[in-house]
RNA sequence: GGGUCCGUGGUCUAGGGGUUAUGACGUCGCUCUUACAAAGCGAAGAUCGCAGGUUCAAUUCCUGCCGGACCCA
């Protein structure tokens, strides 16, 4: 015994960064963490999120992005070579427009080599803060070989990828029905349109049939009334059999079509949505392009690529869309056709990222097809756990709910490029080969390019060799869709193309963990990859955790301001600062929040131990303060106590061991049975539980206070006991935080617990009958004492006065002497 | 409108057909006892959202309703 190796008297977040910064060292870095393809272990690869940067990472996402640390510290605890990517998702609209906002100036108005140089160059900054942040989480990703969607390697493996599939027949293009956002100028997909509330005009409009009748359609968008197809009413509607067949006239002039079109049945009407008459047209909405496609109609185009209407809307064409349906609304009412109007709130379909109303217009688009393998991918998903099982339920949903190709090609810029040359004749296109990445927009294919057959894939030879036959070529302009690029991830890390030796061992991926939020896109979009590309699925197990949220259980969002910040939760503490924060609260007012310290450590045990995975978590700094801060001082102290105490040489073989330190070993062994099984199983939750409450419970409350006497008086059986058991801890405790452990771990037994790479159990001398013999006496030692206590107390007693009356109870009398010395117990 | 999940002491949370329902924070009381007051020990505090049903037995299973969150149309 004496003074204690560790001289701080408490856990705090400066201590911490010291820790950090020494961990960062680039030299201990890489031979900690980084991976070794050439093991003979067991290879665990994890699909990172590549995270976009946008400026301020939600704090929630740093959370999940913490507790994916968890899972690959615990995987190389158990002993496995782990592969931890660091990746950057940085193709996209939304650089686009922190440009275009800093800028002031729209990305149409640039050239487009200049727009992508400035783009480049503002997200770089944003890719720094971002993994500063990873680094201050703890992440122990290979930061040396991050990836980059936006680098040419990446972007070459995409366009690879690309080509493979357009060869194969699986992605085509087509002149379909898209979701567009006029204002951005692109096409995007089902998977990125979002509905809000919106109030709206439903005009009942009259229109007259052939033969005089009058009927009334309720429209919200009168200004499509000139790309009306079909009239339609319910089968069964009894009121308007006598029209079925009959031919109605449009109400507003029109140009360069007829003037009427058909009533015709169709089961999609709703009755009893205001006159049960519906006019459908190219395209209104979704239920439009189905009917149209079921009833073979030719669709007009009544709106042009810059939100205009076009020739065939007469009086309105030239108008932009809102422009447009205000002057329907008074042309109708001019012309006594306008039968009322009512103002409702109704849903209105925006594009996610720009915010604008879309429109469903004809146009020349890249798809992937899925429509065909839809039955296929939910076979193969089978093959992949989820974890937690439950949320396997978001996937099978949106696999359920498709009904159309995946649109892959955007007008925009700042995203990889399609590919492709069309030859003069455009019957011909030209592919660049596996592993290179190209811009056709600016550059001529590479001399090893491949000439390919535009309708039957055939390949007709080198573009060397036929170069000459091709005569002009024109460079396809458009890009991909970004998630296009991020489905690719998995293959990517896996080392698709560029490691056949390692993708042989490393496929399927080991585990995709990411948000439930982005399971139609990031993981449906993986798995249709893995489907089409290999036949086989993406992954051995996918987590998919639910969304940080506000203290009341609210999406964060600027709009409610109920945002935190990620940085000030884990800096909080400190130099000294402490952390403030303003939010608006359930009830509309403004609540401040406060904490002195929190720091990576608390951050990472409040996420391990607060909620299950899968659920939605509430953030709250107060809460993660008092709640884990607590545990971190109470852990510390455990081993600063033991650090008075000498290590024992040799851990493996245990000296003569006193009864009570068999008993806590065999609690101790059997806590660490159920770490092992839940490190195994991904189970974040239950390791941190259990190590918490044997960490903080029954081992300093109960065994050390029963074993105290001895360790002072040297006892050898007691010292081992306890260090053995601190170290295995230490260990055992490392995935959730990583810092702390090792800065214990090295003081006390000069060697880091984040550096252990076989779980720690017990020597095969515990597992007897005697270790569950003792084990069932735990739950009556605990009683004991707290009886002892409870019974001081009552007298007014201090702890280490003695006390008479009390009685061993038969059950305990093998573990008497102990606790006569714990409790001071006089006969 | 549909789907999924959730509702357990003041707050957060575990569990799950069968004695007295888990833990944490907060509250109250005592204690600076040679690891720990940024702590320890002890105490109080819950008709397990509401209403039915199944069952010998429901907080747990089923149905409906109410409330919340997320996703989709």
């Amino acid at each position: 015994m004496g003074q204690p190796k560790i001289s701080d008297k408490r856990w705090s977040v400066d201590l911490e960064k010291r820790i950090q910064a020494d961990h960062y060292d680039e030299e201990a870095y890489r031979k900690r963490y980084a991976f070794n393809k050439e093991t003979d272990k067991e290879i665990f690869v994890i699909d990172t999120p590549p995270p976009y940067p946008s400026g301020t990472w939600h704090i929630g996402a740093v959370a999940q992005y913490s507790m994916i640390d968890v899972i690959a510290r615990s995987q190389r605890l158990l002993g496995k070579e782990v592969k931890f990517p660091w990746g950057v998702d940085r193709n996209g609209i939304n650089i686009e427009f922190t440009v275009e906002k800093k800028t002031g100036r729209k990305m149409r108005t640039y050239d487009r080599a200049e727009f992508l140089e400035l783009c480049s160059e503002t997200i770089e900054e944003y890719t720094k803060a971002m993994r500063n942040t990873a680094k201050r989480v703890g992440l122990s990703c290979d930061y040396e070989n991050e990836y980059l969607t936006d680098a040419p390697d990446y972007r070459a493996v995409s366009q690879s990828i690309f080509v493979e599939l357009f060869k194969s027949g699986d992605i085509v293009e087509d002149l379909r029905p898209n979701i567009y956002d006029p204002v951005e100028g692109t096409t995007i997909a089902d998977a990125e349109v979002q509905r809000v509330q919106r109030e709206s005009k439903l005009c009942n409009v009259k229109w007259h049939t052939e033969d005089g009748e009058e009927i009334i359609i309720s429209t919200t968008r009168p200004e499509m009334i000139c790309a009306c197809g079909i009239v339609v009413v319910h089968p069964e509607d009894d009121r308007y059999g006598h029209l079925l067949g009959k031919r109605v006239k449009l109400p507003i002039e029109v140009a360069e079509r007829d003037q009427y079109v058909e009533i015709a049945p169709h089961p999609s009407v709703k009755m009893d949505f205001g006159s049960g008459i519906l006019m459908v047209c190219s395209y209104g909405d979704q239920n439009d392009v189905s009917i149209f496609r079921e009833l073979g109609l030719r669709p007009f185009v009544a709106i042009n690529l810059d939100g205009e209407m076009t020739g065939i809307a007469g009086p309105l064409s030239g108008m932009k869309v809102i422009e447009a349906r205000t002057r329907a609304i008074e042309i109708l009412r001019t012309s006594g056709n306008l039968v009322s109007t009512e103002d409702r709130l109704q849903e209105v379909p925006v594009s996610e990222r720009g915010g604008n109303p879309i429109e469903i217009i004809l146009l020349k688009e890249w798809y992937v097809r899925q429509t065909h393998i839809l039955d296929r991918l939910m076979e193969l998903s089978k093959e992949s756990s989820f974890i937690p099982e439950r949320n396997r339920q978001y996937l099978h949903d949106w696999i359920d709910g498709i009904s159309i190709d995946w649109p892959i090609s955007r007008r925009r810029w700042y995203h990889t490029e399609v590919p492709i040359w069309y030859s003069e004749d455009r019957t011909k296109v030209v592919v660049p080969p596996r592993g290179s990445y190209v811009q056709p927009w600016r550059d001529s294919p590479p001399n090893n390019s491949e000439v390919v057959d535009r309708e039957s894939k055939e390949t007709l030879g080198t573009y060397q060799e036929l170069s000459l036959t091709l005569g002009k070529l024109t460079g396809e302009e458009k890009v991909f869709d970004t998630w296009m690029d991020s489905s690719n991830s998995n293959l990517y890390v896996s080392g698709y193309l560029t490691e056949p030796k390692l993708f042989d061992r490393a496929f399927p991926t080991s585990i995709r963990p990411q948000g439930k939020e982005i399971v139609r896109t990031w993981l449906y979009y993986t798995l249709l990859k893995s489907a089409l590309l290999l036949d086989r699925p993406g992954f051995q197990s996918i987590w998919v955790d639910g969304l940080g949220m506000d203290p009341w259980g609210r999406k964060m969002s600027k709009s409610l301001g109920n945002g935190i910040d990620a940085d000030s939760v884990l800096e909080c503490g400190a130099g000294g600062r402490t952390g403030s924060w303003k939010i608006r609260g359930a009830d509309g007012k403004q609540v401040v929040l406060k904490a002195n310290k929190i720091g990576s450590e608390g951050f990472r045990l409040w996420k391990a131990c607060d909620a299950q995975v899968g659920d939605d978590f509430h953030i709250n700094p107060e809460e993660i303060e008092t709640k884990y801060y607590g545990v971190l001082t109470k852990i510390f102290n455990v081993a600063r106590f033991a650090s008075q105490f000498e290590a024992p040489e040799d851990f493996s073989s245990p000296p003569e061991l006193n009864i009570e330190d068999i008993w806590i070993l065999s609690e101790f062994d059997h806590s660490m049975a159920s770490v092992e099984n839940a490190w195994k199983d991904v189970d974040i939750y239950t390791a941190a539980q259990t190590l918490k409450s044997f960490g903080t419970g029954i081992f300093p409350s109960h065994w050390l206070e029963m074993s105290k006497t001895r360790l002072y008086d040297g006892d050898i059986s007691a010292t081992w006991t306890m260090h053995r058991i601190v170290r295995d801890l230490l260990s055992a405790f490392s995935p959730i935080c990583p810092f702390f452990t090792h800065y214990l771990s090295t003081t006390l037994y000069d060697s880091s617990s984040v550096d252990v790479r076989a779980f720690p159990r017990l020597p095969s001398f515990t597992g007897t009958d005697l270790f569950v013999e003792l084990r069932d006496k735990t739950e009556s030692l605990e009683e004991f004492n707290s009886m002892v206590w409870r019974a001081k107390k009552d007298r007014g007693l201090s702890l280490k006065s003695p006390i008479s009356d009390v009685q061993i109870p038969e059950s305990l009398t093998l573990f008497s002497d102990a606790l006569v010395k714990m409790h001071n117990l006089e006969f």
